[in-house]
DNA sequence: TTTTTACTAGGCATTTCCACGTATGTCTCT
DNA sequence: AGAGACATACGTGGAAATGCCTAGTAAAAA
């Protein structure tokens, strides 16, 4: 029987060192490479042709969700296990939908991940306790078609939340998106009554805790 | 010649038994012990007496700041290297005035952290670039003294700040803070001239990316 | 085909926010 | 004792944001 051969993409060195280490221990697997950023995980990824891929989700010029798409675009076959700090929402359903086989934080143990890796190599899926918690949530409430759209924004209306989260003014976001002043307040009370919030500071608040923006990504 | 003996204080586990099994490599490290949050790490530091703590910065309960402060009262003698993600200002700063001896990014390779753990514990200090960069600013801009507090708050507008970015509007500030609407503009005005900014959103994101508020301290 | 949804935009009223100025009492440092 | 920093407070005025309403077009769904 072959062993498990293992790309880690994760852009702290020391972690992805240490993981590398840690995976050593297991005579089944083989750490064939490590990539810092999205675009190295992708060139990888095609080259090294691994079983199963660990990401992280934050990394530098290509999100782990967009490494993730691609890769699953080029080798449709690989196991995604994901493995990072954070379980917002939208990084949760994105790489599920991406094509992850895997969401683990990184406050599993190690043994956690080696079974995770084994059992996603197998074809299985695996979700830390809280990432399961939301998928489930996610299904019974798709269940209900009343508030469907209660809480997902449009593309225009994200694109608007994201800009305010910059700091722009409502003048600034119309010049951007090339729309009136008007519309960009119309938008943003949609926001609001979608969020159920009461004012700029809170959808912003309210996106940046849900993920759909990242402090990192503002300049 | 004894070994170093280290404390390793990080919440996520996969990370935490990453790095021991990495220090684990040199034979001249014991890792002795390891905390998961910043209480844990204090009453460790208390009990096995370390050489060397290897300390997070985000951690639940107690802070990597706040458990710093606390073993340095504890134990002056021990040497704290933080290694985190983070390389905002504040951290940067208040763990250095806490008393740590070094401050790593996991960019940081594995050799790297194993050369500043023998270089903290010889007594010297160990900067990563960029926060070396930070800290060398911040001794130039204590010798130009006009500038000196132009962009720390008072605790007050500190206050008013952290209000804010709760997506409280001015009059709640002024109710909680049991001061007027205008005093709360006042104390705005003055914080948006600090910080050279133009708008609430802004000084929000401000405080967010310097680490002066957190979003998970947000409700 | 009818209905719904998304995107756009305007009018009008109201609230909130922001700029600039002034002023008083407290505290600290010199 | 005096200077300076700070927190507090008020006035005025203008800019921005928000609430509520209507409404067109295009695309998608029923």
């Amino acid at each position: 029987m072959d062993n498990i051969r293992i790309l880690l993409a994760e852009d702290h060195v020391v972690v992805r060192q240490g993981t590398r280490q840690l995976l050593g221990l297991e005579q089944d697997l083989d750490v064939i490479g490590e990539a810092g950023d999205g675009e190295e995980a992708v060139q990888l990824a095609a080259q090294l042709k691994p079983d199963v891929i660990i990401m992280d989700v934050a990394m530098p010029k290509l999100s782990g969700i967009e490494a993730t798409k691609q890769i699953k675009a080029l080798l449709p076959s690989v196991a995604i296990l994901v493995l990072t700090g954070y379980d917002y929402d939208e990084y949760v359903f994105s790489l599920l939908e991406a094509g992850a086989a895997g969401y683990l934080l990184k406050s599993a143990s190690g043994d956690e991940l080696i079974d995770a890796i084994r059992a996603v190599y197998r074809g299985d899926s695996v979700l830390h306790p809280t990432v399961a918690r939301k998928v489930v949530d996610r299904f019974r409430r798709l269940g209900k078609p009343e508030d469907k759209a209660s809480n997902l924004l449009t593309e225009r209306e994200m694109e608007v939340l994201k800009a305010a989260a910059k700091g722009m003014s409502n003048k600034d976001i119309g010049g951007e998106l090339y729309i009136s002043v008007r519309t960009v307040q119309a938008h943003l009370r949609s926001i609001f009554n979608k969020l159920g919030v009461g004012s700029r500071s809170e959808a912003i608040i309210y996106g940046l805790k849900k993920g759909w923006v990242t402090i990192e990504d503002i300049p």
